[in-house]
DNA sequence: ATCCCTGCAAATCGTTTGCATTGTA
DNA sequence: TACAATGCAAACGATTTGCAGGGAT
């Protein structure tokens, strides 16, 4: 990731360094929040502005995916920055993502039945994870 | 859709009727603003915030599907208010909703893969409309 | 040394809420 | 008439912007 910022001409800043550490480092889909709580562990005059400007830059580079929720704000995936199928949980907010194959030729059935030229897609299935399921 | 109303206990005035009828005389999935702007036709004192308090409302029996995206605001449905998947036009904001069979079976299968016990779901396609691939 | 990046605060935008008034049932 | 719904304005929460000072290259 950081070469890709490098690339683009963009300085590496502490800051930067830790989002893209807690990106790299978590599969938990972190919210911007628990992104920037993370960061000011370590810096802690780090502005939520900060992040969010890191994320808008990571996520023009294509280096983070944002899977972004009507009613729960944004969440970021920097493992598998390409669109693909999520699980979210209602009760505790944790995401899943396993492979879904199907998913690559839904999108080309959409774009067949649509007359759409479709260049990117969000799948987000609700429901209880595991865990809250046990719990319920 | 007033059968559902008033069998909730609930009051058909005015401004709820114009917001059904919005609704269900229109494919184009409307925005809030799009829906307040037609009844304030008719009702030029309505307010934005009856308008959100119906669509509220609507949603809390099923009577319309929210389309919850994270930078454009929502989108509404009220011809089928079960969950489908939709194409976005990113130029014009066009919403089409085709048949696809295959999005009961990846609910499915998601269900199977991730372990969550899935309840609803929002597949989001996005890209250009066919008209907007003319006008490139 | 340059100019980008940061951090703060204020601004924005969509949506929600509180409350007095109005209108439906 | 009673109580729910409306309409206004203020509140809200997530995200963005502007700008002065600080830091990476």
């Amino acid at each position: 990731m950081t070469q890709a910022l490098r690339q683009a001409g963009q300085r590496i800043t502490p800051q930067r360094l830790a989002v893209l550490e807690i990106l790299a480092g978590s599969d938990e889909h972190p919210s911007v929040e628990r992104i920037y709580e993370q960061v000011a562990r370590e810096f802690p005059t780090t502005s939520l502005a900060t992040v969010y400007k890191t994320l808008a830059l990571l996520k023009s580079l294509d280096q983070v995916l944002e899977l972004g929720f009507a009613h729960w704000g944004s969440r970021y995936d920097g493992k598998q920055p390409q669109p693909h199928p999520h699980a979210v949980c209602l009760r505790c907010g944790a995401i899943a993502d396993p492979d879904l194959p199907q998913a690559q030729e839904m999108a080309r059935e959409m774009a067949r039945r649509s007359g759409y030229q479709i260049e990117r897609h969000q799948l987000d299935f609700f429901g209880l994870c595991p865990d809250c399921r046990k719990k319920k």
